[in-house]
DNA sequence: CGTGTTGGACGAACGTTGTTCGTTACGAAC
DNA sequence: GTTCGTAACGAACAACGTTCGTCCAACACG
């Protein structure tokens, strides 16, 4: 951040005949974990739109055809910058006696870890898993379920559909995040708050005689927020999921 | 179809000093449902990776300014679309004593109209729903699930994570569907062989000592499709909303 | 120590994209 | 018959992902 392109600035311009010489610098080095570092930067501090092959090249001093000696594409990109997240997520030792708990336990801290990295939900979505932490998440949803007593085939069903809807309240989530920020505001409270209200004005402004259940709950429709909604439908899978378990009491 | 831009094209060009006078043409009149029309099929054809808003002109014979006076950006178009699309949805009469039934067959259609216009999911998930339809569908569900008995706070809850469920497994879907096209197959079963061969292949070079149950179980992995899939989440939400209905037997 | 070779860095460019500006010309209202 | 609002439109802008060809620094080898 300290030395970024500044030149035409100040700087008397190099005779025309002298080949651009490099003076001194010793040529930057790339790498794809630097790449993926600056990615994930600008995804939390600016969001994914604002994230592009340029404005990576840009952080690096250097031009966008760079970074394509370490990185296949943008979509590359964005799948590693994914699973660098998922690095971050905590799994505990299994403990079949205590699935329920501890499937409950790890859809929330998945769910924290990408709300901690408000927009790669958005782009996580668009990939299929196939990176190291990806897997090593896979592996501890599949080994507990399996280990619970539920039948294999069952398991990879239960682990793909709950995956699903944690990757996809996420995704929802980074949505408003993303309109938050298009409405040039920084608190997410203050956000929720006019966006609570432009929906509950809207609700109420439409005809009663034939949306009469939408229109009369207004306010029910709107109590709770991302968090409460996210848990709800949580215990909604989980309760399923134990209702299947083989021999429970 | 039939009268494509073809000036320019064993046509003799008009003097210079004639200020191009178009010559019988009247005017194309536009409107937003043809724009929407023309956006949704090309959505249907070639996918939304293709839906340009100057793909559209083309097929409407303009430029691309000229849609701007009837729709506001390409965002508003894909809602718009996004709402036609969840026009083609069937509601029977709400019946609360069948309210599981209903819910279920509900689910379906919704699934089955996403699914007919494969790509359109992928753009649903980016909109707030606020059209027309969309309300109707949302009267649909939330007023069964009050009828059944449900307090209306739940309800809401309820009918926003049963959506949710719907619409990110359709997305998902359609991301598929689209990896389908980018690799230039027609055939979905095809692609799904295919698709299936390679996941499988892949899991089975991960090391079995890290990933045990992943690598024993991978024909179990992969061994429902995509509607089972859906199925059996959406039977897994229905059964947790039922353990919540009040006096259920 | 000299010489080849190779792979990363890079400037420039291509073909798209969504959107805006300023102008034109039609159709309806007076 | 004139006026006037507004839809249609051509051109352009800024930004995007990606590719091509060139150039140089560092390594391997004799």
């Amino acid at each position: 951040m300290v030395d970024r392109k500044e030149r035409g600035e100040g700087e008397v311009p190099a005779p025309p005949w002298r080949r651009s010489r490099k003076p001194a610098q010793p040529r930057r080095q790339l790498s794809q974990d630097l790449i993926i570092d600056t990615g994930l930067r600008i995804l939390d501090v600016e969001g994914l739109d604002a994230l592009s092959m340029r404005r990576v090249a840009q952080e690096l001093d250097t031009g966008p055809a760079s970074l394509y000696a370490h990185v296949a594409g943008k979509e590359e990109l964005l799948e590693l910058i994914y699973d660098r997240v998922l690095s971050e997520i905590r799994l505990p030792a299994r403990d079949p006696a205590r699935w329920k708990e501890q499937l409950r336990a790890y859809a929330l801290e998945v769910h924290r870890v990408l709300g901690a990295h408000a927009d790669v939900a958005r782009a996580a979505l668009a990939t299929i898993p196939t990176g190291e932490h990806s897997i090593r998440a896979g592996e501890f949803l599949f080994g507990l379920l399996v280990e619970a007593g539920m039948a294999p085939r069952e398991a990879a069903v239960a682990m793909d559909r709950l995956s699903l809807y944690i990757v996809g309240d996420a995704y929802e989530a980074s949505l408003h995040y993303a309109r938050m920020r298009a409405a040039g505001m920084d608190d997410p409270e203050e956000y929720f708050e006019s966006f609570v209200a432009q929906i509950a004005g809207y609700y109420r402004a439409i005809p009663p005689e034939r949306f009469p259940y939408l229109v009369k709950h207004v306010d029910d429709l709107i109590a709770d927020d991302g968090e409460q909604r996210f848990r709800y439908g949580l215990d909604l899978i989980l309760d399923g999921i134990e209702a299947r378990m083989p021999r429970d009491p």
